[in-house]
RNA sequence: GCUGAUGUAGCUCAGUCGGUCGGAGCACCUGAUUCGUAAUCAGGAGGUCACGGGUUCGAAUCCCGUCAUCAGCUCCA
């Protein structure tokens, strides 16, 4: 890093380089890692790419080549298939184009002077299109010339500090009907120490992932002959799964949600009605029985209509609270699953909330308090972001300002910050989306709270008012984890296997020094598992530092030891991988932390 | 679905130019060892080289198709 300005930022917040602006026009940007700094390096980074390509495929032609998030990429055409081996050739070109300390040097012209110097060049063209003004400005370094609006550094020295990431195919313009261009992604910071805690981060990402977790933890599994996207889970994952479902249960009782379900399967004719035949038909499984067609469930709300609408329903039952573990099938497109965070069967924790108008704003308070303390519990950052009408949407301007001003409400009044979708929200109704940040940083959608005027106009569902005439409810969908499967996969990675005790597969592992003190470990283990524990003992004939390191390998909340000393006092050597710690507990003692602990799961 | 890559034992991976190449480590099984805080020793068993075709005297290896996985595009819980 240096005292090297790079660019500066304008009152308007844009940013200039020092090509366009020789003068300071604003406060300096400095090279280092500030995102305004990084912008430009990376941008210039890509560049220097696209240079580099264009060495060693003379031919190369490039679209467009910007910054995202995570780095930067540019999408080209080359004769070539580009491989991931291709990567290390063009990274060793960059850093010798870099070490030519070419300037880099920017030039206006006009609209049809670029049109005319990139003739050859139809992917130029396709840019140029995109440009409205009539003058364009081209960034030249050495022999090397693009089409580019900046902002650049001032000479390829800066660009030391980079990795290319990935290859992969994009599409000219997004478009999934264009040609598929090549696209490589890199990354790039200022220092060189900046660039190995990145992939050191990606790294522990990678140390993280569920699929490779899940299946050393042996949570979870696919089989390929039983088809892409349908988990099996394993007793592990299962022990897991079924522990999370109960806290989420008992947390739904104690919100007097009411349990219910409905059939996995239901005659075609209802999805017509429901509008899903029509607006998710392309995602749902179609089958025939007795020459009726069917649908399986690719969403509960049907069943949950159905419920409702048995019996008639007083303004004295509102709000009522139907919640399901409900299984869905959806036919996702097969290059989009991974792992447990896309499948095409899953279970959702599902409710639908059938209330007035007017007790919009209370049942989404009550919602949002509800995500509140189920993202505390597992330590997640969360934010919110409320949608509105959309351009295509059915029901009154009046309804809608309701109910969007009703979720705005609820958030104002608990407090809690939220971003604006604008047009974002269901066709049917605004809605809330919860977004959450795990620990390393990265974001995740999972609850979702929907409005929905749509459905019980539908199924036609009225509850009797106060002055006995029939009326409309409102529905509000709403899921907090929004799939145990998503959920799930999030908490591997977010805990990096080492889950909390109330949800962990098992609890405690026990190491008994030798077979004669395993008597005592299996009496301590059936004592965990009649509090709702299980446990499990590693007394096969294998060496003690052997069975501690399996037993530590595990990532369970506890290792116990146990020998003549335990045996003798009734007491337990503890090793507690939460505290990092080890110590000694009487039995009792023990039972009475875990027990504490297993509450702590309490939603 | 599209583009590209990959598919060898339960897992991680070697396997050159088509010809003693069916290999290793871990895991598993058997025996010895009975141990105080992260891998005891010895032996054994395991594979339709994803699946189906083709080329060839000969295919894990080359070609085609299918399935699955991975990265990305697009889409979503």
């Amino acid at each position: 890093m240096s005292e090297k300005i790079i660019g500066y930022i304008k009152e308007n917040g844009e940013i200039v380089d020092t090509q366009s602006a020789p003068e300071k026009v604003g406060s300096e940007i400095y090279f280092d890692n500030s995102p305004e700094a990084l912008e430009i390096i990376r941008h210039s980074t890509a560049h220097l790419m696209a240079q580099a390509i264009r060495e060693l495929y003379p031919e190369a032609e490039f679209f467009v080549g910007p910054v995202v998030d995570e780095g930067f990429y540019y999408d080209f055409r080359t004769k070539e298939k580009i491989g991931e081996e291709e990567l290390k050739r063009i990274e060793k070109k960059m850093k010798e184009l870099a070490k030519k300390r070419y300037p880099i040097e920017k030039y206006e012209i006009s609209r049809s002077e670029a049109a005319e110097k990139f003739s050859g060049d139809e992917l130029k063209q396709a840019v140029l299109k995109n440009i409205d003004s009539e003058t364009v400005s081209i960034y030249r370094q050495g022999e090397f010339e693009d089409l580019c609006r900046g902002p650049h550094v001032p000479d390829t020295s800066f660009l030391h500090n980079f990795k290319l990431t990935r290859v992969a195919g994009a599409y000219l313009g997004g478009d999934e009907n264009a040609e598929m261009l090549t696209r490589i992604y890199g990354i790039a910071f200022a220092d060189k120490e900046s660039l190995k805690e990145y992939l050191k981060m990606v790294e522990e990402a990678k140390k993280r992932d569920h699929r490779k977790l899940g299946s050393e933890l042996e949570l979870f599994m696919f089989d390929e002959n039983a088809g892409a996207g349908l988990p099996f889970w394993m007793p592990k994952g299962a022990r897991l799964r079924s522990r999370l479902e109960s806290i989420l249960f008992e947390a739904h009782r104690r919100r007097a949600y009411q349990p219910v379900r409905g059939p996995e399967i239901l005659k075609a004719q209802m999805w017509h009605t429901s509008g899903h035949y029509a607006c998710y038909g392309e995602n749902m499984y179609l089958t025939e029985i007795d020459e009726q067609e069917y649908g399986i469930k690719p969403m509960n709300c049907i069943g949950h209509i159905l419920i409702y609408k048995h019996s008639v329903k007083s303004y004295r039952d509102l709000p009522l609270k139907y919640f399901e573990y409900g299984v869905v099938h959806r036919h996702e497109k097969s290059g989009v699953l991974h792992g447990l965070l896309r499948v095409r069967e899953f279970t959702q924790d599902d409710a639908h909330i059938f209330c007035t108008p007017e007790q919009i704003k209370e049942v989404v308070l009550e919602v949002v308090e509800f995500v509140d303390a189920v993202m505390k519990k597992f330590d997640f950052d969360y934010s919110m972001e409320i949608s509105t009408k959309p351009e295509k949407a059915i029901g009154d301007d009046e309804v809608w300002e309701t109910a969007t001003k009703a979720l705005k409400e609820a958030l104002d009044e608990n407090g809690l910050p939220y971003g604006i979708d604008e047009g974002g929200g269901a066709f049917y109704g605004p809605k809330i989306d919860v977004k959450i940040t795990d620990a390393i940083g990265r974001k995740w959608q999972c609850g979702t709270i929907q409005v929905d005027f749509n459905l019980p106009e539908r199924f036609d569902i009225e509850y009797v008012a106060e002055d006995n005439e029939r009326k409309r409810p409102v529905m509000i969908h709403r899921a907090i984890l929004g799939s145990f499967e998503r959920f799930i996969a999030i908490l591997t990675e977010h805990y990096a296997g080492e889950f909390p005790l109330f949800i962990a597969p098992t609890q405690v592992i026990f190491v008994p020094i030798s077979q004669e003190h395993s008597s005592y470990a299996s009496q301590i283990a059936q004592k965990l598992l009649e509090m709702g524990m299980d446990s499990e003992i590693y007394d096969r004939n294998e060496s003690l530092n052997k069975r501690i390191r399996m037993a530590e390998k595990q990532k369970v909340p506890y290792v116990v030891i146990v020998g003549d000393a335990e045996v003798e006092n009734r007491s337990v050597a503890v090793r507690d991988r939460r505290k990092r710690e080890q110590y000694n507990l009487s039995e009792e003692e023990f039972m009475l932390q875990l027990a504490k602990q297993l509450e702590e799961g309490r939603i």
